[in-house]
DNA sequence: TCGTATTTGTAAAAATTTTTAATAACTAAA
DNA sequence: TTTAGTTATTAAAAATTTTTACAAATACGA
């Protein structure tokens, strides 16, 4: 059985002391979301409430099953305490990403547990209404295979790629053929409350989980697949700009060359920087009759992918290394420019192309130190990210369960 | 006699009762500062607090005169409810801009009406403890001037150009010879509390608070004198960074030129966007034998200043138009840049380059929606501001009354 | 002009929260 | 093992806040 308490935050008609209790024990929940165990005292000092009330509400907490004893402390002196934290199993979230040609379902517990994940299901995406029916049938297998009150899970994120207004639920670039917000349309396929969110934002979400940042938490992720991505966070929040459009890092214009990008102009960082501007420069390359063990592997040479360089490279295809060597200078030119407009603490490359590890990196940071202030790059670390690809099915239900407690936004 | 509340305010040793009584005034205050006026059942609504005890804060607040009656509201029916606002001058803010050649001082009172504004005062920037004397002693002078009790001065807010870090009021590129933070110091010498502040940023915050901005508050100010700065607003408050180097903005790295930039680079924004690339292009064109209204006027090229290139060109100087020209596509291009990242409601333009108005706004515009993606660039408003160049100073003052009462922050 | 409808402001009653005090739990040193 | 010192938890008392009820203020229409 669900506890009351979910119940109790959607109705808003609740007089001045039971609103307040419902805001306290919400304040409670997300202090637990990211602190995992704190004792009475501690929840006292952070809410300046009397021990007395917060110990009513952990009772009340607890009798929902919400909230659970973890046993006592091992504090220095004096009579333990008890510490208290969420219940793993009290609620679920599940996050999906619709990629072009799979679909990747994760389902985490409060406690940010991976509960289950399904990756590579097979799915194509298109822009109509077969397509988009398809992910929700997908998402009730998913969620009927499991034994799990649907009342117990709270909520769905999905990621789509392009773009999408989180705050409404619209999405502009796919199934944006009804005239009801997409995720109202989720909601009524599924029965269960859905949100939307750009998959680079999902992704850097995830990657800006993971541990790394310090309490001011101004980072970037920048995602290096065939195109090129940017998730900014912001005094630990996701950065979304005006519409929510922000992050178009791959389409800033800073060469001169006359290469046409995929967005139609010339000049973008993207033409001279990403996974398509790799595949591009050794195809061109192996025309112009330069050698390089893919001309052995395959015959034709629209068939070569960008794992095929990066793989080729570590076995000292020395083509695919100074490909790579490329790639790495001119996106080390723009994230450069980040640096100097953002002075974040952390840059994060990840995507299909970080796999290139030092290939990549070293000609990159060397850019970022020639076309950056030292003044304000020495406080960035940049670090590449060999994350799982389908990490961002697990993004898009921590953000959910992020937003859901109220720990962001 | 200044009141209780501000003493109250710096009391960490008070009981939990005391202490939300103090916090809840300080919401109060704050919801004024932004909003004016209020009615006692509005705060009531606001702030989930009942209304006798909004009435009881809002009567000791009135004691203390901090807030003051504003008579009765015009509301349609029923009985109208007395309105309740800030006392303009139960308090007031100093601001200094520290120029290279000269300072200028700003007072502003509680609801941030200019009380006094000293411009111009002869100054000259150098990094030695004379030169830091100067400004204690023109701030000092100020001060005495008026007949206003120093405890009723909350603050002064201090502009630097350079490197500052406002939250620990250290200055790294001017006056850091002491192991003190620069702002003891001159709080030692002037007895009120001093907060630091990059000169650019506080130029942004009062450029931000003219009252153009929606609710969402993303919003950039490049500041175009001679080089080229950015303040960021990112959900209402400035952005800083890890160390509160953001924005350096005319630093990026974007052209394949080969003309070494202030700062040691090549390529940057500023060497073809800025006040010194104008000046640049206006004398280089002239030495390789163009004519201009400016050759009669000057007899030695090095006296030309920005003003001179933009007079000359409102008189409808070809050469210089047509460098205005250059320098807004150029800029055009980087804020393009910026748009693609950032997604902002609203992009401010200022500076002195600012005043050639369409000159510099036509071809600026058109390079950003050349480089710029449409579907973000759609969003974004592009204005110019012909600001008092004295503005700086108010905005420290801004910046700091909105600190002090914990509307930023 | 008067009565009705509506909302504000305030006083008293009721409910809630905090504070204080007492007790329980625990460590470390005697 | 006992005792002094420290902290947690619970219970009761005190203080505070909210709720309720009602008088005062205002607009509007009869």
């Amino acid at each position: 059985m669900t506890s009351n308490f979910f119940k109790d935050i959607h109705e808003a008609t609740k007089n001045g002391v039971a609103y307040k209790n419902i805001r306290l024990k919400k304040k409670i929940l997300a202090y637990f979301a990211t602190n995992e165990t704190a004792t009475i005292a501690e929840l006292s000092k952070e809410f300046n409430i009397s021990i007395p009330k917060i110990n009513e509400c952990i009772t009340e907490l607890s009798e929902d099953e919400l909230v659970k004893d973890y046993g006592k402390s091992t504090s220095a002196v004096g009579r333990k305490p008890n510490t208290y934290g969420l219940v793993a199993n009290s609620a679920y979230f599940i996050g999906v990403q619709v990629g072009s040609e799979n679909l990747s379902i994760s389902m985490i517990n409060m406690k940010k547990d991976i509960v289950s994940k399904k990756d590579n299901i097979p799915y194509v995406l298109e822009n109509n209404e077969e397509s988009l029916l398809a992910i929700c049938k997908e998402i009730n297998q998913f969620i009927d295979k499991h034994n799990i009150l649907k009342a117990k899970i709270l909520g769905i994120g999905i990621n789509l790629s392009g773009r999408i207004n989180y705050r409404t639920g619209y999405s502009y670039s796919y199934f944006n053929f009804y005239e009801d917000p997409l995720s109202k349309f989720f909601e009524e396929n599924i029965g269960i409350p859905t949100f939307l969110e750009n998959d680079t934002k999902a992704l850097s979400y995830a990657e800006f989980s993971s541990g790394i940042l310090s309490e001011e938490k101004d980072a970037l992720f920048v995602n290096v697949d065939n195109g090129i991505g940017l998730g900014i966070m912001i005094n630990g929040q996701l950065y979304y700009g005006k519409s929510g459009f922000s992050g178009e890092f791959g389409h800033i214009s800073i060469f001169d060359n006359d290469i046409i990008c995929k967005c139609g102009k010339k000049g973008c960082l993207e033409t001279e920087a990403s996974g398509y501007a790799l595949i591009r420069l050794v195809t061109e390359q192996i025309n112009n009759g330069a050698t390089s063990s893919l001309t052995k592997k395959f015959k034709k040479l629209e068939d070569i992918k960008l794992n095929d360089i990066i793989a080729a490279a570590k076995k000292d295809d020395n083509l695919c290394i100074e490909a790579i060597n490329h790639i790495g200078d001119k996106l080390g030119r723009g994230i450069a420019s980040l640096i100097n407009i953002f002075n974040p603490e952390l840059i994060i490359i990840g995507g299909v192309v970080a796999k290139s590890e030092e290939y990549l990196s070293l000609p990159l940071k060397n850019a970022v130190n020639k076309y950056s202030l030292s003044t304000v790059n020495r406080d960035t670390k940049i670090i590449l990210s060999f994350k799982n690809e389908n990490l961002a099915s697990y993004g898009a239900c921590l953000l959910l369960r992020d937003r859901l407690l109220n720990i962001t936004d």
